[in-house]
DNA sequence: GTCTATAGTGCGATAGAC
DNA sequence: GTCTATCGCACTATAGAC
């Protein structure tokens, strides 16, 4: 047998919801989350630098998908071009299989503040680096920044409404019906 | 000698953010904190939740004036005016000779992504708390929404000019003119 | 005011991957 | 052999319970 099985961090992340959910996120400890995981306390802190983090690996890696789908997107395309083929690539995180995940998580976040802050920081992170990765694109000021908050909302909002009851459709056919609407207001 | 001088509160404050700018926010302890306002480490903590909320203290105070600006403008004032009276009810907070203060506040809260993360759960809580006030003073919605989110980002954007280097206008000031150039965009 | 649980860090030893 | 992930343990500070 291995000292170590792999996957270590997706076990301590699925862990960590699981007793979250139940048990409410301050009631549940970082060892009781690395026992369920088999590891020990120590090695959840080296795999997610706080108790909250455990929570937030998974908008790390969609940040990467969106911010990945800016870079490959054509030469010569348009600031909003280049945010929705963003939104496209980073689209392909949420599958449907992970919409019920998503649903416990933010339940979960919805519920404590802490969580409430950390979600906060990431979604500035976020409109940050596409304010970062538009303009190395060479999209020029004030574009990029206008763009790039725009950006971050329309997946905030898109991604409330992909976890709504009763939703069906993808978080990218959400996305580009927001699109849409926001281009009608500047041309109603 | 009284067994405990007054102030304990406002000495914690001072004591706090000058150790935070002089040592950093991580390496200053809250029984050192304490220490320096002349009480105990569970003082501290039973006038501030956390250590981080030591350094949010003057937001709640701003934005209970907004609020009261709110609730004090004559009936029938349109969401604007409800905005531009809280925010002048609110800007009295901020005083010439905070402004030293204020800056050194900021650029310790710019230094460390975990009191960045307190203070955008602040923003979100004031803009809700404007939102509230505003439906209470009957305004529907979309509007009053709309209104509460506008005031809250005019606020931000106020202040970091308020305590940008070289400037000597007060934040009413600044905050008109945001207000009068918001207005331009939608009539022009 | 005191006591205690938990978060989070530092470091040496160790076991497996390569 | 090197490199990396884990363990195990000691330790401080936060924050809440009593």
């Amino acid at each position: 047998m291995a000292r170590w099985e792999p996957g270590t961090r997706d076990r301590l992340r699925e862990a960590a919801l699981e007793l979250f959910a139940s048990r409410g996120f301050e009631e549940t400890t970082a060892a009781e989350i690395a026992a369920a995981a088999g590891v020990t306390e120590r090695t959840f802190f080296r795999n997610f630098s706080d108790k909250r983090e455990v929570l937030f690996a998974s908008q790390d890696e969609y940040a990467a998908r969106f911010l990945g789908g800016i870079a490959a997107a054509p030469a010569g395309a348009s600031p909003l071009e280049l945010m929705s083929a963003g939104l496209d690539a980073g689209s392909g995180f949420f599958t449907d299989e992970l919409r019920p995940h998503s649903r416990k998580r933010q339940a979960v976040i919805d519920a404590h503040p802490a969580l409430q802050e950390r979600e906060l920081l990431k979604g500035r992170r976020l409109a940050s680096a596409l304010g970062q990765a538009l303009r190395e694109r060479g999209i020029p000021e004030p574009a990029a920044t206008l763009t790039a908050e725009t950006g971050a909302t329309v997946f905030h909002v898109a991604f409330q409404q992909w976890i709504a009851p009763g939703e069906t459709r993808s978080i990218a056919e959400i996305a580009r019906g927001l699109l849409g609407e926001l281009g009608a207001l500047h041309t109603s």
